[in-house]
DNA sequence: ATTGTCATGTCATTTTATTACAAATCAAAG
DNA sequence: CTTTGATTTGTAATAAAATGACATGACAAT
């Protein structure tokens, strides 16, 4: 909550000069910040512990814990809206709408996925017996993100993004398997026949497709990741990020499930690599 | 512009001590807004002073007004979240912690980006005979994503994730082709011989890397995507998303500068895709 | 009126920030 | 290599700010 609001909503509860002290720093925010306490209490006509006391009751430490929080909240959040990037946009232009329209999605994202649908994505998951990543395209790209995380928690993990190889995956999966499918679009026919087939094998098939389409309706589990955009002229970018970003928030999860001693493995993993930075090619974390 | 990011740019102006007081705060913002400035001057292992003179070289008054300042900058859009996943976070947590941290990366290097360097590169993007893309372990995944968006501009582009494919590439290049490597690190010894190679063949190198950093040094032009994260346990995939989205950019600008007359041509393309969704595969879009 | 409680202010103390100056470091010129 | 001058850095003194302890005063309940 804004301390500003916070402080105005309390008006009530202070008493006579914690109120005068109120009033003084609604009346001028920027100018409280910037005082110390005794010119402070000057503005308030009180004294400085006044302020000080004041302070405490809005569950501060002090007056400058105080100030430091009242200043944050004075900030206003710059609201990311998508914007799209015209012919006669200069570099500083298209960089801006470019950054700003992706993190959009991705805050757009965040709030739409289900933490619910995620968790159980994460329990799935860390019981799979095989997990194999496919997508098709620009997805591929993720698929092969996705594999260089899961690589690391030494469970067996495939990726491809060849459809024939996909398909004979999938014949070759079964129960306790884990299909993870990746499409922007989720019409593409190839991929929904994937999930069929991985389904018939009785494999457990999670999507990172939108809500509803015809991948969706085939799948176990949708993890949606729809990010509007326009897709007229350039290309379906921002939604790629956001499905990277969810792989991550699955490795995570992934991560945090196995609990402490697991971070520790990996810990000493990364320390393994971090020595051998200068020597040889390190195909993990480049 | 943001403070953090501030710091961050001017670090090579900064005399040693300074620095020191810096890469402190860097290391842990929200630690030094709640310090007095003798903690802050112990965890920089400076004097008091120093830790003042730091202030005022940023354009503050002082120490308090810095501290200001920088709680301010702190604020994105949504109140500034620990960036951190605790062993103990529930899905909700680590979800929302994960994405705000993406954005909170993408945000800074939206603000560090030199746009002066994105023309440039544009630039000499548009006049190349031949452009190649390289990266290597998670980089790779970048590499590939830049493929796919190049290869629709109808000019010849190769990506490799071998490092063997990517020497011999180099060593066939000329005068006119473009190497673009990617490194998180910028400290792979490969990668640095590759580029090393590139320019002994008069090839223009691009490196999507940290300024400063062993392979920025042996590229003609630099992007710098730093991304500062806890890379203790969790991997470094913030910053894999800033290069994704730098390429983007490097692609915008690219068919912008080649004008309108392309986005029509691009727009075909797309038309032509869509009518056959249904039918096959589409490789470019999925 | 009297007593107890709470709010407020005064003054002392402690903590924090800044200034002035001296020592140390470093680079350029002899 | 020295020497010189400039710059950087730290030490110690000083000033400013915040907090704490305590006393006074206001007000309500008896």
């Amino acid at each position: 909550m804004k301390t500003l609001e916070l402080i105005q909503k309390n008006l009530g509860s202070f008493s006579k000069s914690e109120r005068k002290v109120a009033e003084a720093i609604i009346a001028s925010p920027e100018v409280a910040i910037h005082s110390s306490i005794a010119t402070l209490a000057k503005m308030a006509e009180v004294s400085e512990p006044t302020v000080n006391r004041f302070c405490r009751r809005l569950d501060t430490k002090g007056f400058p814990d105080f100030k430091l929080l009242l200043a944050q909240s004075l900030v206003i959040g710059t609201p990311y809206v998508n914007r799209n990037v015209n012919q006669d946009d200069g570099p500083e232009a298209y960089n801006a709408k470019i950054f700003e329209s992706t993190i959009a999605s991705l805050d757009s994202a965040k709030n739409m996925l289900d933490t619910a649908t995620i968790k159980r994505a994460v329990d799935v998951l860390t019981r799979a017996d095989k997990i194999a990543f496919f997508g098709l395209g620009a997805s591929s790209a993720v698929a092969h993100d996705a594999l260089n995380k899961f690589i690391r928690f030494n469970i067996p993990v495939s990726c491809f993004d060849d459809i024939v190889m996909q398909k004979m995956s999938c014949i070759n999966s079964r129960k306790g398997d884990v299909i993870v499918l990746i499409s922007h679009t989720g019409r593409t026919k190839a991929l929904v026949e994937v999930a069929q087939l991985a389904r018939e094998n009785n494999a457990f098939v999670i999507a990172l497709t939108p809500n509803h389409s015809p991948l969706a309706e085939k799948s176990d589990l949708v993890l949606s990741a729809s990010a509007p955009e326009d897709t007229d002229i350039y290309m379906p970018m921002a939604s790629r990020i956001v499905q990277m970003v969810i792989i991550d928030v699955l490795a995570t999860g992934f991560t945090l499930r196995r609990g402490p001693k697991f971070i520790e493995h990996l810990k000493r993993i990364k320390t393994g690599i971090k020595d051998s930075r200068f020597d040889k090619v390190d195909l993990n974390e480049d």
